[in-house]
Parts: structure tokens; C-alpha cells; sequence
DNA sequence: AATATTTTTTAGTTGAGCCTAAAAAATAAA
DNA sequence: TTTATTTTTTAGGCTCAACTAAAAAATATT
């Protein structure tokens, strides 16, 4: 059965809200990501639970069936490999891919995204260090810990980050911070619970609690 | 003014069929190409005059203004720079890609076409030897014949195709033939208007009349 | 020139995916 | 436990881009 580029985004989005937990995703929250209101939430939920891409009972949240699943992985996928493309190939900023590869993730051709695979030699992250499922809908677990929940004196690197909005991207470059860089966690300030960390062996600067939650590393 | 899907490939269409004269369009040669009915064009028609990217007087047919003309062209180098891509970068064959780069060509990005333009490093033609146009819309005109039109004891070679469907392009595979291929035309047959052709120095090989009229070539 | 045929347009529908406003259910507060 | 609040669903509508059937215009034929 195929699928529209809406029912697409709405299954990517469900597969989002549902990682980490098996708690149903709610109706609001599903609209919140989709820009949309939650009445039209309400009928394309009714609309892929008919296609069996998700078991949704009203009142009582969604969340994707095996199938939905898979095509929700198989979208992810894509667009992680086209933001690896457009880095590595087109020389973009990791900051700067995100639109663009929302509308690439649509192409539909299969030869063409195992083709590129192969161009990209098999990447296993994307620019931000989130995992790119396989082909056959297995999405790698990479294990990573929270900046946030390191330890003073612990030395670790950056893997990754747990949200990839540009202005937070930016942010971190304006910081000297990208994946690979080498990190010294100082201290931890009581206070606000901004950590003191040296940067590749650079002075400790501060960085806030805020932002440590959102970058994933791993122990040195 | 953004462009829909839709009207794109209706603009697209339009500058296709106005290529190489200047009488206006027919509702139903659109139709045609778009896969859709008479009375379904004739409402894109009048939608696309009103916002002025086409002159559309019912009944008199339909041609695109200079800003349509402009959105057709930047179409046209999306699709044919993405079937670069494809056939250079991704390995695919030329009668392969046209239905791929047929999505691509909707990607909204300025400045990835420019990189992919770079990468490519800013080709001339796409892979069927048509032409590029410019990123200031400008269609470069490579004056090319038809092999159909080649007196015989001429030299001449392979440089485009005049049609890209898929089983044109694999018969001419099948007969050797591709983009450089050395053509020395040794007599044209009265009776079915067909060519006997050395390829590439090889044993004349025949070439019909129907096939000739598609080959594009430059004489040597 | 009158008639027949083809092409194109109009009129009225449809489905996808969204919307607002109001009703119903679930959850939180008194 | 009753009441208030929040969340979700229903009902009805909208726009886009398609459709069919019928009418109108253009073109071709006799």
C-alpha cells in the first residue's frame, strides 16, 4: 500500500514522540509536531489506524503498529542519509539540512536511497549523531549518555545531540562544541547545575544545564 | 509567489510542448502529458493565467509569460542537474532516472541546487545530451541535427536524444549506441527512409527512419 | 452553407487534508 | 463527589486538484 507525504510525516512523527517509552502519544502532541489542530490529528489517526499503521482507540493516544513502524524507520532512513549527503557532499552546516531533508525523506525509490548508502559508505550517523536505521528497519542503539548526567572529573566526547533545532546547533557551534569534541566536566555548579567543562583541552567554560541535557556522549 | 507541485508540472509541460515553435498550446495536448482530463486543465489553466505565469484565452490555447517561462526553466535544471547526480554520482543508467529525477525536481532549496551544481561540476547537458539551463534561466542552444537529416558519406557524432523515454533509450543500448558514439552515415534507403550506420567503426548496422529522427548529433 | 465531428469549457462531484465551533469524554480541583 | 478545566472528538466547511456529463465553440466534411 503507498503512502502520501502527509501520512508519512504523521507516522515519523508518532515514531518520534514514541521513542524511549511505550506510553501512548497523545492527540495534542501529535498536533503540536505536525502544525496542525487536533481535530485533523483526530482524522488522520482514525485514517492510518484503518490502514493498520497504528492501534489507536479514541481518548486513548496512538502509537504505530509493526508496519507503521517500519514505514516510519524506512522515512527516518531517508532523511538521515540525505542530511549526511548534503554535510558530507554538498557542504552544508549541521544546522542547515534539517528542511531540506524533510523533503527529500519523500523520494521514493528504493535503488536510489541503497545506492546512495553505498555512495555515503555506509554512514552510521547522521551529522548530529543520531543512529540511521538499517534497511531492514532496525534502528541501531547507540547507548549514549546525557552531558547533563556526567559526573566532575570525568572526561567524555561529544556523540551527539538530543534535539536538532538549528538555533540550538548554532549555538553550540558559537561554542567551539561538534561531534568528536573532547570533553573534561570540571565541576558541577550547585547553583543552576551549569556544568564547568574544558573543550578539547581549552579554559572550562560554563555551559547550562539546558543545553548539557541535549548533548549525548560517551565515556572517555 | 510559491508554486504548488501541481502547477509546476503544469508549467513544465507547457514549455516542453512550446519548445522549438510559437503557436500556442492545446488543452489537450496538456492533458496529455499531465496524465489528466481536458476539464481538469482547462481550471489549472485559468488558476496559472491568474497568477500570470501564463496567456490563456479560452479556446485559443495556452503559452507561458516570460515569469512561467522562468519558473519552467528553473524545473528543467532541477531534473536534468538531478539526473546528472543520478547517472554520475549514484551509477544509475540513463533510462533509469527521468521517474526519480521527476520528484527531485520539486525539492525547494536554492542553494542546494547551486552546490549540486558545483559538485557536478557545472555539466552542460544531463545524460540524454539536453541542455542545462542557467541559473539565470537562460536554455543554452547546442544547435544539434537529426541524424535523420544526415546526408549519407557524412561523419558525424552521438550527442543527445530527442525523446527520453525509458525504451527508446534501451534500444539504443542495445544497438551500442550512446552519448560520444561515432557515427559515419553510409547510405539512407529510399524504401523505408532507413540509414545504414557505422557505429564506432564498426560493420554498418541499420538504423530506422523512427529512431533516427530522435538521435540528436553534430557532424565531425 | 449546412451538418457532423472534435475540442474545449462549464457545471456539478469527489477525496485528501486541513480548518472552526460545539459537544463529549477524561482529568483535575474543590 | 460534584464541579471546573483540559483534551479529544464530532459536525460541518473550505481549498486544491482531480473527475464525469453535458453544453458550447471551433473545425472538418459533405
Amino acid at each position: 500500500m503507498s503512502t502520501s507525504f502527509a501520512e508519512e510525516n504523521y507516522l515519523k512523527i508518532i515514531y518520534r514522540l514514541s521513542e524511549g517509552h511505550d506510553d501512548d502519544i497523545s492527540t495534542n502532541a501529535v498536533a503540536e509536531l505536525t502544525q496542525t489542530k487536533a481535530a485533523s490529528v483526530t482524522d488522520m489517526l482514525r485514517k492510518l489506524a484503518e490502514k493498520g499503521w497504528v492501534h489507536y482507540q479514541k481518548y486513548q493516544g496512538v502509537r504505530l503498529s509493526p508496519e507503521g513502524e517500519k514505514i516510519a524507520l524506512g522515512i527516518v532512513r531517508k532523511h538521515r542519509l540525505w542530511e549526511v549527503f548534503l554535510v558530507e557532499k554538498m557542504g552544508f552546516n549541521w544546522d542547515e539540512v534539517h528542511e531540506i531533508a524533510e523533503q527529500l525523506e519523500h523520494i521514493e525509490s528504493d535503488s536510489l536511497i541503497e545506492k546512495l548508502d553505498a555512495f555515503l559508505e555506509y554512514p552510521k550517523t547522521d551529522p548530529h549523531g543520531d543512529p540511521i536505521p538499517t534497511k531492514n528497519g532496525v534502528m541501531p542503539e547507540l547507548g549514549y549518555l546525557h552531558l547533563s548526567d556526567i559526573k566532575a572529573g570525568k572526561r567524555c566526547v561529544l556523540m551527539g545531540v538530543a534535539k536538532d533545532s538549528a538555533v540550538f546547533l548554532q549555538l553550540l557551534t558559537k561554542m567551539q562544541l561538534s561531534l568528536g569534541s573532547a570533553l573534561h566536566v570540571q565541576e558541577v555548579n550547585a547553583f543552576d547545575r551549569s556544568i564547568s567543562v574544558s573543550i578539547d583541552n581549552a579554559p572550562a567554560a560554563f555551559i547550562s544545564h539546558e543545553v548539557a541535557k541535549n548533548i549525548l556522549v560517551k565515556l572517555a
